[in-house]
DNA sequence: TGCCCATGGTAAT
DNA sequence: TTACCCTGGGCAG
């Protein structure tokens, strides 16, 4: 269930540690053994994600596509290493409060507290980095789907919900039918799709954000965080958005995937005081403004946040703050 | 300890 | 529309 920014980490974690080395793959769960085939003892060239979905090439010309779904998840093990970032893409780098460089001491206790030369990371929706005392390569838990495994690293894959492997113009046709991911290519013609797209559809703008035709990346938690950042009510139509609003739903896009991409977090109460944030970073609860908060007082006007299924999903919003 | 649900998208029906 | 993927966290008991 990761949502945008924990799939660009994943594919920085491959681009760091698996590519331009021969790559054994193997399917131990058996249901991928006809595609690992067709890439075995080839190097990976290239790693990219885009939206949710994350392409890793290899050299013969093959690619090979994840989508991890709900629960899909990455484990990597052997020596591989936690991205400790500096927390400058959070646009708080200069500022006087410190956040910033807190937030990376923390990441960095994560990497170095003793930490072995072997390690296990496991990266979905939340990442956890564990010292692994066993040999490697480590015997496969659970039911995986695909194990990549090098002379130093392994990275198994379990519970995707997309897994196959793809010629050069299937890759092409699966990004074209996705919309723009402020993280690929060029932002400003993103947000140009972005606008677009969004008004001149007749649906619900909280719906819009999370097609991934419309906007690549964004799911549940990150739909609502947003719209309620930008105050919006998400059954506004598309169309009848006024384009600053627009334009301003995709600039805080921008700036929430950045802050994940650099964290590895769903950080999106960015205004917080300096206790609430390191309050946030400690503990999973109580850091979004009305994601999974139904009934639970809005945190700006203490109205109860709603919740209602939309589009099969829950959907949480303040009825005054956005009305 | 067991049950339910979840930060999705695909493919069968 | 529904089943599937078949994991893991939260929580009731």
């Amino acid at each position: 269930m990761p949502e945008g920014h924990s799939v660009h980490r994943i594919a920085r974690q491959f681009e760091r540690h698996f590519e331009h080395t021969p790559v054994a793959v193997s399917s131990p769960q058996g249901r991928f053994a006809a595609g690992a085939s067709q890439l075995d003892g080839h190097e990976i060239v290239r790693s990219e994600a885009v939206g949710k979905q994350m392409f890793l090439e290899f050299d013969h010309g093959l690619w090979l596509r994840v989508h991890l779904g709900i629960y899909g998840a990455w484990d990597f093990a052997g020596d591989i290493t936690v991205d400790a970032t500096t927390a400058s893409a959070n646009g708080r780098m200069g500022q006087t409060n410190q956040r910033g460089t807190d937030l990376a001491a923390h990441e960095d206790s994560l990497a170095s507290m003793g930490a072995p030369r072997l390690t296990r990371l496991r990266m979905s929706e939340q990442e956890k980095l564990e010292p692994d005392a066993e040999s490697f390569p480590p015997e496969p838990i659970g039911a995986v789907r695909v194990r990549l495994l090098t002379r130093t690293a392994v990275a198994d894959l379990r519970g995707p919900t997309a897994c196959e492997v793809q010629t050069p113009e299937q890759v092409d046709a699966t990004i074209a039918k996705l919309g723009p991911d402020p993280l690929v290519g060029d932002p400003a013609a993103g947000e140009e799709r972005f606008v677009a797209a969004v008004r001149k559809k007749p649906t619900p703008i909280a719906l819009l954000l999370m097609d991934q035709a419309v906007v690549s990346g964004i799911g549940n938690v990150y739909r609502a965080e947003l719209l309620f950042r930008a105050r919006q009510n998400p059954f506004t139509p598309g169309k009848e958005l006024r384009e600053e609003v627009v334009r301003a739903l995709w600039r805080d896009w921008v700036k929430l995937l950045n802050i994940g991409v650099a964290t590895g977090q769903m950080l999106t109460m960015d205004d917080l005081s300096d206790d609430d944030y390191r309050k946030a970073l400690a503990s999973r609860a109580d850091r979004h403004w009305v994601y999974h908060r139904a009934g639970e007082p809005c945190r700006i006007c203490g109205a109860p946040i709603l919740m209602q299924e939309l589009g099969g999903r829950k959907l949480y919003w303040c009825p005054v703050d956005q009305a």
